[in-house]
DNA sequence: CCATCTTTGTGCACACGTTCACAAAGACAT
DNA sequence: ATGTCTTTGTGAACGTGTGCACAAAGATGG
């Protein structure tokens, strides 16, 4: 654990913003379907509405990248396809283990986006002694006390964490001492881990409650005008109420 | 083509940032287990470590609430927990309803932390026939012709769409039609919608592929001694024979 | 070979987000 | 009451991301 480093610097890694790496996957799954239908090139207009950005946008993200347009003409796809997926990382196997084989576990394990670029499932992993064995998605599931072992013999870098919330952590622990450097966490729980270990969340209620709170003020909005009541049922769970807005619970801060 | 706007004017919600709004579901969370814990009282930095961020940022986020700390004791834990759940809108229920129930849909209905929160599972769609009927996480499946009057009867706004990415626009369009102005995509697409309806995008691997590109990035520092041309600087886990990684198509834009 | 037209690549200004650092506010002991 | 100690709330500096607008680069046609 070193202690000149801070938590997560969120690494500006190269000269390539954190927010372009974000969008080069959206680039390159709609430059993949025209490749598909033989397009030979695209205009960064054209390329920016099937990826939904904005073209100056895109353009800027294509420039972290290099000069791989041509002006008067556009991009060529398959050049850009090659580029991207080199720049992702993407020419190379990347073998994945999964955690944790639960509804969610046996969802990602055949979900196909996985495999049709670049990576493998290596190893499905489960605590329960009763899934050993079990095929899903084609695999049979391995316990978790092989975990260490598929790790090593795999080489597998990056791992999937869809156990339970209480599970994860120490999940996680063993990942990282086994060697795993790049982690996507679908429990929902903050993970702790070492410096140099990259942690991304992925938090199904989270997304829904974003969700809310904007579906709320729409509806808000929407009722301004008309009476204080809004129509959606109330729930009001344990009896507090919802009154209106200066009817706030009896716990104050002392 | 009714891409409507091409931004978000989701910031300026009502003072409160977009960024502060995607964290609050966090220290909820945090502040959720505390008060299972009973913890009458927490500080910023404590709350702030349990949720993985920065403690400041953590008080200005609060701040965008209101008031709601004491200074020098910290933040009563039950308070917070109803004010940001009304911010959010969790004090209200929320019925939603998910369409398409393959492998991720039935991961999604049995997610508890759905229900935990305010959302309600309203219904399960599925365009199967054969599916029609069949329970699962104790719910019946609806066919897709049913969904129209299944949202406008339970007055549904949110939707999550789990279908094959082909799917996916046509299904948006009806739950748009029928009056949902929410929408929780995980189908790999760009959804269309009008102005007014919101649409928050998980996508499965585009995180695997944001995670090797930095793992690519350690492994090409790690294994560098002098760089001196964007080099392929291939390092995988495997053998490396993957195939085409020589004979790249050296196309170049015409 | 020149004129025109299209589209890239980017400088610049602005908006948004993060972090620091500290004064103000209150608790608590004496 | 008064002083000390803790912790909030926030002004200000800084960094990152976004979008406009335009010059430069190249295609295309006469």
């Amino acid at each position: 654990m070193a202690t000149g480093r801070t938590h997560r610097p969120a690494t500006r890694s190269r000269g390539i913003p954190e927010a372009t790496v974000a969008r080069l996957p959206l680039y390159l799954r709609a430059l993949t379907a025209l490749s598909e239908r033989s397009v030979p090139t695209v205009s960064s207009e054209e390329l920016a509405a099937a990826a939904g950005v904005n073209s100056a946008k895109l353009r800027k993200d294509f420039s972290y990248l290099g000069s791989y347009g041509t002006r008067g003409v556009g991009y060529d796809v398959e050049y850009l396809v090659y580029q991207i997926s080199r720049e992702l990382g993407l020419t190379q196997d990347w073998p994945v283990v999964i955690v944790g084989i639960g509804n969610l576990g046996a969802a990602l394990a055949n979900y196909g986006g996985f495999a049709s670029r670049g990576f493998r499932v290596a190893a499905l992993i489960d605590a329960d002694p009763s899934m050993a064995g079990k095929p899903v998605a084609g695999l049979p599931v391995k316990h978790t006390d092989e975990l260490e072992a598929i790790i090593e013999d795999n080489g597998v870098s990056i791992g999937v964490i869809a156990t339970p919330a209480g599970a994860a952590q120490q999940v996680c622990d063993r990942l990282v001492a086994a060697g795993v450097t790049s982690i996507l966490n679908f429990a929902p729980t903050v993970l702790t881990v070492p410096d140099g270990v990259d942690v991304r969340k992925v938090d199904l209620s989270i997304e829904l409650q974003i969700l809310a709170f904007h579906e709320q003020r729409k509806a808000g909005e929407e009722a301004m005008a008309a009476p204080a009541s809004p129509a959606p049922a109330v729930r009001g769970g344990t009896g507090g109420g919802k009154g209106p807005d200066g009817d706030v619970p009896a716990v104050m801060p002392a």
